[in-house]
DNA sequence: TTGTACGCGTTATCAG
DNA sequence: CTGATAACGCGTACAA
């Protein structure tokens, strides 16, 4: 019942009658370098006992763990769940450990959590940045701490990432509600200063439409801000769409995120905005785990997206860093993963 | 640039002219240990410098880390996500860190994630568990491990639980049902064997069902067990229901979990029945932190739902597990959260 | 084939 | 107030 002491390996040793030394090497499979019977006298030791090796302190010896550190700029989105997922998945296959943070998107957190990740003996790092100005990963990565980042990047400097491509993305996005006769994209996005990701969308965007449609999207009018905390609300970007219609414009919002494209269905709802034939919808679909529970499939009409392939970009992250962690002297990469388009009935404006 | 070498306490000591023993007092804030000059000399040549403490060779020595390991049944589910994010949350405000790892359903898997994360050093665990019959969650926690289960309970043995009050739930959801005019409550579920959450709700729902509606709900008709893999669709037994209605029954589904209800939902549509009068529908929701993308609340009709306090779930079992931390001789206990029910269009049956 | 001795970075003890 | 020094549990040259 009681735990009389923890057993060590030298608790191994005495029992089996031999040196810690000689069960080090049966723990870590040396098996050519003992006798067979060695071999088996430690191995019934250990079967009836149940020794447990201390990781902790085999760390400290080898100055190395297999532990990963993953710091998650927000944890309650979608995204971040399917990312930890494929990189759960992929650590699991090789032996690795999570430890996970989050820093709900503040960077003073993300500091916090990333220095006790590294003290607790992270041997690398996957980071969902939440800042896209971020001197403390450089920092953190020349001091030679592996890292690759997940989803976002940062300015100014070249790491490890793996994302997924927006820009084509975009380009297949805008496509599709040109083909279907939609004559008025326009983006609804949240703040993009310290978000690459959002930023990047929304370059995407203005190229496409430039590319595709052959004007320029211009900030004020084709690009709407929702932000709760300032007040402007999606249903107020809405109606403020709706005044600048023209004779004959159909309008298709963007949503650039899975929330913001949520907000957008919520707020046609509301006002009552028949979809897709006065407006139309689509966004990035995050969640690709699973279809059942997938809110753009459940809904009617179903909601046309971009299915962004999260879970992936949080196993081929993973991958990347082992690699990392076996070769160091790697130069950085981007990887860059599709997304593929669901096109389904929010867009479908024409018999088309 | 180069990341020389790791900085250790000795090398602080060294710059600082004292013993390492003195600089461990200073970082352990022995402030009254130490003159005022010692103090400030040390701060100094620990600011300039980017030493910092390794935490593993502190555990090592003082045989305890602030590392606590959670075990997943199944990452992927909703419930999962919320729950971590509780745990996260009170965690984080304790200075503890995750150390995370998912059973995908699989006791073995369960076991070895177990093993390793004591072996990792976790002070204690919190344990999502696969297994009802689980007696090896009973004899780690006889070891002496704090465990602290997440929901689901395990068979013949009392470990400390946090769960939320089914059998209140079900009986408010049926008597809900009763209410708005519904004659015929039946239960959808997958298999119930390993499941104790599972296994709660349907015997609450047999219980509720007795009381409310004062018949025995038999095993067979009014009890429909969903399994895919042995080809057992939601179709089908919907299928069945509408067969074995007798005139003037109004049936209700009740899901016994998220992915069961969203199931009955696609099923329901497919069939083209009309919800909530020729059929209701609702189930738990475990998705509790972002009606945004809550689907019960997006799709039409919105669908009625027993809101499980998911992420609150997690705060508590983190919050005990510390407790038992401090007071190892804390007797078990069994934490039960209420959940709330939001009546919505899918079980708005008469005009009541 | 096996054992000895030492080091890993920190904390605790005890002496000064 | 401060400094040596001995653990902590394991890995690994090196010796036997």
């Amino acid at each position: 019942m009681a735990s009389s002491k923890k057993l060590t390996i030298d608790d191994i040793a005495a029992a089996a009658g031999v040196s810690k030394a000689t069960v080090s090497r049966y723990l870590n499979g040396h098996r050519e370098l003992m006798s067979e019977k060695t071999w088996e006298r430690i191995k019934t030791v250990i079967g009836v006992s149940d020794y447990k090796p201390s990781a902790i302190a085999s760390n400290l010896k080898k100055r190395t763990t297999n532990l990963i550190g993953v710091s998650i700029a927000d944890i309650t989105s979608p995204f971040s769940v399917a990312l930890i997922m494929g990189i759960s998945r992929c650590l699991d296959e090789n032996g690795y450990t999570l430890l996970i943070s989050n820093s709900g998107d503040s960077l003073e957190k993300e500091k916090n959590n990333i220095d006790s990740l590294i003290s607790k003996g992270a041997s690398g790092l996957l980071v969902n940045t939440s800042a896209y100005d971020n001197d403390f990963l450089i920092e953190t990565s020349c001091k030679g701490v592996p890292i690759v980042l997940c989803d976002r990047k940062i300015r100014n400097y070249t790491l490890d990432v793996v994302t997924s491509d927006h820009e084509a993305g975009m380009r297949t996005l805008i496509q599709h509600l040109r083909e279907k006769g939609y004559s008025r994209p326009v983006l609804f996005t949240q703040n993009c200063e310290q978000n690459s990701t959002r930023m990047r969308r929304r370059e995407s965007f203005i190229q496409a439409v430039e590319e595709i449609y052959g004007y320029s999207p211009k900030e004020q009018e084709d690009i709407f801000i929702i932000d709760h905390s300032e007040g402007i609300s999606t249903v107020s970007q809405l109606q403020r769409l709706k005044k600048s219609l023209k004779e004959d414009d159909v309008p298709a919002v963007i949503g650039t995120n899975s929330i913001t494209t949520a907000r957008a269905y919520h707020g046609i709802s509301e006002l009552g905005m028949s979809m897709p034939d006065e407006i139309g919808l689509c966004g990035p679909e995050d969640w690709d785990w699973s279809n059942e529970l997938n809110w753009p499939y459940m809904i009617r009409p179903h909601v046309t997206t971009l299915k962004v392939p999260s879970t992936e970009i949080g196993y081929r992250a993973a991958q990347r860093l082992l690699q990392k962690l076996q070769h160091p002297d790697l130069l950085p990469e981007e990887i860059s993963l599709h997304c593929v388009l669901n096109a389904r009935e929010s867009t479908q404006l024409k018999g088309k």
